[in-house]
DNA sequence: AATCCTTTGAAGATA
DNA sequence: TATCTTCAAAGGATT
């Protein structure tokens, strides 16, 4: 029963051709699993998934329209413009662009500061490193059964807003609403095409480059995100699709609302100081913290 | 222990 | 509608 619930919710999911209209998915659509080896640096799915997806048949299209007129429309940006990804921050710049700032943390030329990234240097006939990211394999679970996996979007509540006992005694019925809330476990964001990415590559990133920081890691990512061609980053966009179709199946009630503001920054004024002039650029950087120097460390450090 | 740092993209909030 | 803000991941650094 969980089972069939999980798979169905797969099928569904991995069968529906994309939406039509402009501007939703690259086209062309590049192939998104195939059962030979792919080129080094391309997402696999799981094989269970291609497994249940190959056992049942497609559903009605029927189904899905009904979602999507309960949802807010996919926006998989249209990648027939290099940089004209998406109407935010990384429009209209021409693909020639330099990048604006060094980094903040210096970067070996292997890792890839204004350098070409070549394709990975695997042994010919090594594993490829499979795609894993948990939510498209099979551990995804049905919130309320009681033998379900839970779904990696699914996180333990922290408990953090909970009551001290001395308070106990005076608690409302909004205090108790509010303690109920927190006890809920929390629903993660989907992944994005980029997140999606890195935690495909961090593994890569920190064996090439000797790095644990996250920060420095993610700076090469985004270089390393940027330098690849359109045709890959559309497998990431792709996936990135079916991500939020999966994650609007199991949770359909749910959205990005439910944990704005969940989070709590140290101080938004320091952020804001920090960030003063305002807009992010193109890159999604800020222009003063961008235009700062970056420390001086020797190569060999790295 | 909590938050920051750093990245991009999606989506909510606000002007 | 355009712009700004928050949050997804990650793990060492900082508060």
């Amino acid at each position: 029963m969980y089972k069939e619930t999980v798979y169905s919710a797969f099928n569904l999911l991995m069968h529906y051709p994309p939406t039509s209209g402009a501007g939703q998915h690259p086209q062309p659509q590049p192939p998104l699993h195939k059962a030979s080896q792919p080129p080094h640096g391309v997402p696999q799915l799981s094989p269970l998934y291609e497994h249940f997806s190959s056992q049942h048949p497609a559903p009605a299209p029927a189904d899905i329209s009904q979602k999507q007129a309960v949802h807010r429309p996919l926006q998989t940006p249209d990648l027939s413009g290099f940089y004209s990804l998406t109407s935010g921050s990384m429009g209209q710049l021409p693909p020639t662009v330099s990048w604006p700032s060094p980094p903040l943390y210096p970067l070996s030329p292997s890792c890839g500061y204004r350098q070409h990234f070549p394709a990975p240097t695997a042994a010919p006939g090594a594993p490829y490193p499979r795609f894993t990211h948990p939510s498209l394999m099979l551990g995804s679970g049905v919130p309320g059964h009681p033998a379900a996996i839970p779904h990696p979007a699914i996180v333990p509540s922290s408990g953090k807003q909970e009551l001290q006992p001395y308070d106990r005694g005076l608690k409302t019925q909004a205090e108790s609403k509010a303690e109920k809330e927190a006890k809920k476990p929390t629903i993660k964001k989907p992944l994005n095409a980029f997140m999606l990415y890195m935690k495909e590559m961090r593994a890569k990133v920190i064996a090439e480059c000797t790095l644990k920081e996250s920060a420095a890691i993610n700076q090469i990512l985004g270089r390393r995100w940027h330098a690849l061609s359109r045709e890959e980053q559309a497998k990431y966009y792709e996936l990135a699709r079916k991500e939020r179709q999966l994650h609007m199946q199991l949770y359909p009630g749910w959205s990005a609302r439910d944990n704005y503001g969940k989070k709590k920054r140290r101080s938004r004024e320091k952020h804001q100081e920090s960030t003063a002039g305002g807009k992010r650029n193109a890159f999604g950087t800020y222009p003063e913290k961008a235009a700062a120097p970056a420390p001086f460390l020797p190569m060999t450090v790295l």
